[in-house]
RNA sequence: GGAGGGGUACCAAAGCGGUCAAAUGGGGCGGGCUGUAAACCCGUUGACUUCGGUCUUCGAAGGUUCGAAUCCUUCCCCCUCCA
């Protein structure tokens, strides 16, 4: 088998493969354009999409090329695959702006340097925009039955579950389709990854540039990766483990990894590091949190760097021991009037988000410390003598958030 | 176009004139146990508060009523069946 194919198995990377022979036999002979398409949705991707991420990475070690599609031009329909509502429609604008934030995340993970694997970026919305109708029906829809649409699980689903598909949505599996055939055009793409979710959407798109031209094209896709826990990886909305440290900082993101269910250490060592499966082989039988440990600190240090990912360690350390000063937290600066207001000022002006019921509750179920000391009264004012001897305070939410309070 | 069903807090889903800031479950948050894990247990989950209360929420706007998520009117949206 393919060295790459093979390190994408040994690794957890494989879920299904359109021909698997014959992919492995193209991938030994010559270095293969491959593209994976990526939502435009949010201003950054999520560890949702780290494995994608992971897939092009290890295609370029082996010699291969990725190319990265932002997909301006379907994020603007709305892919209803695993969906169970018609995604909202974004502007224009902010469509171009979340490709541009996305790209950053994709140029730390991607080499740079050798002309020949150096990632192609492309926007289908290049293409798709300026598509016409009625030529792009006779020439590319009648390739495609309704019959077969509709076998989809993309489709039936939402169908079975009584859920409205717009047609706009519907067509979105026709015009990914085109995207493959695009890029094979365009760029000699051979090879399609994706997730379980895109396999309908990938078919299509192998079919389709049989049919058109005669090339034989491949589609690789990787399982739906679910924790221990039975939910899946990297949350929704609020809890979203973005890989843009704007949102997300960097100490938080080694924390997403560090807070791994023990089931799952092994697995994500394997798939979201770069450590040899020797190396991890022979660390397995390492104390379970010094293997979380090595996990967060190689998959911060892949993302933001080594630097980070040691002040990370650091800062944990910190956080994370008996009686702990606090030293390396994060620090605050806060005004004298709002020192000289209670407890519950402070806090609202640490973190803005929660809410003063919010930081009541807090207290009653003693959640709030000063310098590791429980704090059970609301109308509690910082005796500034605490700030004499070190220069600041330490200020702790819960047994996770913790601040350092400067004047 | 015709007939019917529905829009409730982060999500799902009860409530169908006052005892409703709204049952229950999930999720979130906090506490306990522990290993910053899992499982389990407990508490909490609109905002503001001088802790007495006050203010804003049940698709939208009006109305009836001492009093509405609950009744009426109009409008918007969704679903099912028929054409």
């Amino acid at each position: 088998m393919n060295n790459f194919l093979k390190e994408f198995k040994d690794r957890g990377y494989y879920y299904q493969c359109t021909n698997e022979l014959k992919l492995s036999d193209l991938l030994n002979k010559e270095s293969v354009n491959a593209y994976i398409g990526f939502d435009s949705t949010a201003p950054s991707l999520h560890v949702g999409s780290l494995l994608q991420i992971m897939c092009l990475r290890l295609l370029q070690k082996h010699g291969h090329r990725p190319i990265v599609l932002l997909g301006g031009g379907t994020t603007r329909i709305g892919d209803p695959s695993g969906k169970e509502e018609t995604r909202k429609i974004l502007s224009d604008k902010k469509i171009e702006n979340n490709i541009n934030n996305i790209k950053k995340v994709f140029k730390i993970f991607l080499k740079t340097n050798n002309p020949k694997l150096k990632p192609i970026f492309v926007n289908n919305y290049k293409w798709l925009s300026k598509l016409n109708y009625i030529n792009f029906l006779r020439d590319i829809g009648r390739h495609f039955t309704i019959n077969k649409m509709l076998t989809f699980d993309s489709v039936k689903l939402r169908l079975e579950r009584e859920q409205s598909l717009s047609y706009m949505e519907f067509n979105y599996m026709i015009l990914q389709a085109y995207d493959f055939y695009e890029l094979n055009r365009s760029n000699k793409c051979d090879l399609q990854i994706g997730g379980s979710d895109q396999w309908g959407n990938i078919v299509n798109g192998v079919e389709l540039i049989k049919r058109e031209t005669g090339n034989h094209v491949y589609g690789l896709t990787t399982p739906l990766i679910t924790l221990a826990s039975g939910t899946k990886m990297g949350k929704t909305e609020k809890g979203a483990v973005w890989l843009n440290k704007e949102m997300l900082s960097p100490y938080d993101y080694w924390q997403f990894w560090r807070n791994t269910d023990d089931r799952d250490v092994l697995k994500f060592l394997r798939m979201f590091t770069d450590l040899s499966l020797d190396q991890i082989d022979n660390e397995k039988h390492r104390d379970i949190n010094e293997l979380k440990i090595l996990l967060a600190n190689n998959a911060t240090a892949m993302l933001h760097g080594n630097k980070e990912a040691k002040k990370s360690v650091n800062l944990a350390k910190n956080t994370f021991k008996e009686n702990s000063t606090g030293e390396n937290l994060p620090g605050i600066k806060v005004t004298i009037d709002i020192l000289s207001k209670n407890i519950v000022e402070l806090i609202s002006f640490v973190n803005k988000d929660i809410s003063k019921s919010e930081i009541r509750r807090l207290i009653k179920s003693n959640a709030i410390k000063i310098d590791n000391k429980n704090i059970n009264d609301e109308k509690y004012i910082i005796d500034k003598s605490l700030f004499l001897d070190k220069g600041y305070v330490k200020l702790s939410i819960g047994k996770k958030k913790h601040f350092k309070i400067t004047n």
